[in-house]
DNA sequence: CGGATTATTGAAAAGCCTCAAGAGTAGTGG
DNA sequence: CCACTACTCTTGAGGCTTTTCAATAATCCG
């Protein structure tokens, strides 16, 4: 039932809630005209309900489609051959899921629904013309790939050089910062909807080590934790145990 | 004296090294018309030579310029505040340096050369311009900088869930084919010019341990050394045990 | 040649993992 | 609404990988 598209809409309905957020994402990337949003609009689109741990994009694929993330979460893997999972970035409501292959030929890691949530599809070659014929929707494509690029880089120093009790801190103040920026109702209190083994693939961590830092940090009065709720009890502490600095996010730009 | 430039070209001279090798580069990311090859050979830059270990970016520097590796070998880094370094990329002859900053207004990772070399460096709002002046020389850097990004999730993979020897093993692997590519006259037997501390960084272990596995391989038969030199005896066997599949490298497109 | 960096080796300790079992939680169907 | 099942979380004990510390040998460079 998930993978059944169930709206289509067009380019002269007003604006719908998926090409808003769109919108106002891309022009924290980079300034749009209206013309630019016009044509944002203009792009023919599927909105798709998608199930917990549903794959979006496959390694080895070859990618048609683009994936705009509207509700939900998502996040992209690797696998080695015996079947060892590394989590690549966590991806939040309005990114983009497959601009990494917008100009490559074969999509080199999967994407997985986190969960239950909304894509939008688009067409990939309509967004690859989009991007040159309007130079600033292009710009904001690019800062998008290149702000997840940075946080891949902050991801390998956190996991090749961090102990695992810093590396947890720091992913918990990284999710904290990119939750409470799309959804301004978050303060310090939030779901975190990943098992702890998934917490530990992202870390390069095992779930049993995740969850014994985990009781330490809350021993340490820094979170608190209630299920898969989690609330940050002392910010700074958290993020000078992370040695965590946003530079990274490119805040001013996302 | 490393940071004198020591020659200066213009749009009117025929094709120098350094801009016959960069079109070369990036007309394999993309094809490229005789007119976009003309608009990047009048792009005005200047040679310089490097000194090994200089820095050619700085995190939290505004990027102004945009340099391009001619001679010798680079790695991306970062720092935790606690003075432990990560290794985040190396950087052969023909990858750009800067590509990750074009649209982005802060530097988030130092570039420092591994060698002494020679880097091109260009105007970066020249290169914005171009990148979409010409989108096929605009696609062609954005290629660039998705197979970065690519390389960098397989590091990931790599760091947070090899153990050593299979994460040593990949390492010389990816460098093997990806020097081999750059320089034909190279089959098993290249110079490795890392230090064991370097190789430590890049894979997130400590400079005595890399030395340790490095002994383990060529007991195994797998490798051999001559101080920096280095010699894959069984390709198949390393290839085997760092479960290396060159996907990541999208190497039809580099 | 001399000084600095890099490589090598050993012994001991630390951090994280494996294995395993039990408790809690969520979802499903009768 | 309860019971059943499948996950997920929690905890302990023991072991293995990797680190730390330290000292010596080799190499590089001016």
């Amino acid at each position: 039932m998930c993978s059944r598209p169930f709206q289509r809409e067009h380019a002269l309905t007003k604006l719908s809630p998926a090409v808003a957020l769109m919108i106002r994402k891309l022009s924290r990337h980079h300034p749009l005209s209206p013309e630019d949003m016009r044509e944002i609009n203009a792009l023919p689109f599927v909105l798709r309900q998608t199930c917990s741990s549903e794959y979006l994009v496959r390694e080895g694929q070859q990618p048609i489609r683009c994936a705009f993330l509207m509700e939900g979460y998502a996040y992209r893997q690797k696998l080695t051959s015996n079947g060892e999972r590394q989590i690549i970035a966590i991806n939040l409501p309005g990114d983009f899921l497959d601009l990494q292959n917008l100009f490559l030929t074969e999509s080199d890691h999967n994407v997985q629904a986190l969960t239950s949530g909304i894509v939008v599809e688009m067409s990939l070659p309509a967004m690859r013309n989009l991007a040159f014929r309007r130079p600033a929707v292009g710009k904001a494509f690019w800062v998008a790939t290149l702000i997840e690029a940075s946080i891949n880089r902050e991801w390998l120093l956190n996991v090749g050089r961090r102990p695992a009790p810093e590396r947890l801190a720091h992913l918990l103040c990284e999710i904290q910062v990119r939750v409470a920026r799309t959804d301004a109702s978050v303060a310090v209190d939030y779901e975190l909807p990943m098992t702890q083994e998934q917490i530990g693939d992202a870390l390069g961590l095992t779930s049993v080590h995740v969850n014994r830092v985990l009781k330490t940090l809350q021993k340490q009065g820094l979170i608190n934790r209630d299920r898969r709720r989690l609330q940050v009890v002392d910010w700074p502490g958290l993020r000078a145990l992370a040695d965590f600095n946003e530079r990274y996010l490119h805040l001013q730009q996302s």
